[in-house]
DNA sequence: AAGTTATAAGACTCTTAAGTCTTAAAATAG
DNA sequence: CTATTTTAAGACTTAAGAGTCTTATAACTT
């Protein structure tokens, strides 16, 4: 898999935050239960978020996790980031150690320019950007339901 | 990781077949001993390639492994495809079933052009072509050692 | 024919990612 | 103050990838 499970279920929930407009706390459980991952998993995962400061916690009763910035102005990329690393964007090809520090390896130069694809991909789409347009075509963020279903 | 360490080394592997101007069948042990690779991991990654017809192999004194086409017809792709698979290039970036085949997720038409950015770099780049680099700049295929050093 | 060098095949172990479960702590509502 | 709802933390289990080891089989050498 090119991003772990954790870090694709930590996308899936980020998108789900986003797309409601409230901006109340969302209990974990009703993410979980909409979108078809185990409760305790995601919980892990929304933790690990919540250290990085991209999400922002409350217990008890109307508790739940939400948004601390705007859907707009998180990117992709600082999901991933908080979950996967960067192991994707500095790791070499070839599995050899200090790519882009030491000597490089005869792929570095080519996948150096793939990278930066990935990497412009991930920086420049916002969470709010694929929420709208998963909004006004209804398309997959569960393996059968759409947005529309979700909210 | 992007590709799988069985990945990696087979192609590490095949680099260093194809590095070899002469076109006689070289022992495992010799590609385990020098790119310090498992001899048994590696033998059994070899295996897979001569199961795709990419390599061929002979028992015996003299015996090994050898490419079946020159390098220069070989793309990473290939091998790639091979060991790992075709996931990275069907895959749903969330992870969502059917990728290209039901309702597109959200992440899809920013993921899809990504991909085909990674296959494009796959599929154009061929194992001479990066021996060649190898050879002219003494790039790294191990840890420390350049393709100088190996032959 | 016998011994040696090599790949082939598959069982086995080790490590890490993925997933589950239990207990604690915080906040609210009555 | 007590019961309930919710996240927090961490132990535990399962599954899959990575890596090792053993035994077979083919081919050569003397
Ligand atoms: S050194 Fe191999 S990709 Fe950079
Ligand atoms: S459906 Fe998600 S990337 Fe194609």
């Amino acid at each position: 898999m090119l991003l772990s499970k954790s870090c694709v279920y930590g996308l899936r929930a980020s998108l789900y935050l986003a797309a409601r407009d409230e901006n109340g706390y969302v209990p974990i459980r009703e993410m979980s239960d909409k979108l078809e991952i185990s409760f305790h998993f995601l919980t892990k995962i929304l933790q690990q978020l919540t250290g990085e400061g991209m999400l922002e916690s409350y217990k008890g009763p109307n508790g739940g996790v939400r948004l601390t910035r705007s859907g707009e102005d998180i990117s992709l990329m600082e999901v991933v980031m908080a979950i996967d690393g960067d192991y994707m964007l500095t790791e070499c090809a070839l599995g050899l150690p200090g790519c882009g520090v030491m000597k490089p390896c005869p792929i570095h130069e080519k996948w150096a320019e793939t990278r930066d694809g990935i990497r412009d991909m991930l920086e420049s789409t916002t969470l709010t950007e694929l929420t709208k347009k998963g909004k006004d075509f209804d398309l997959r963020i569960t393996a059968e339901g759409g947005f529309r279903d979700l909210m």
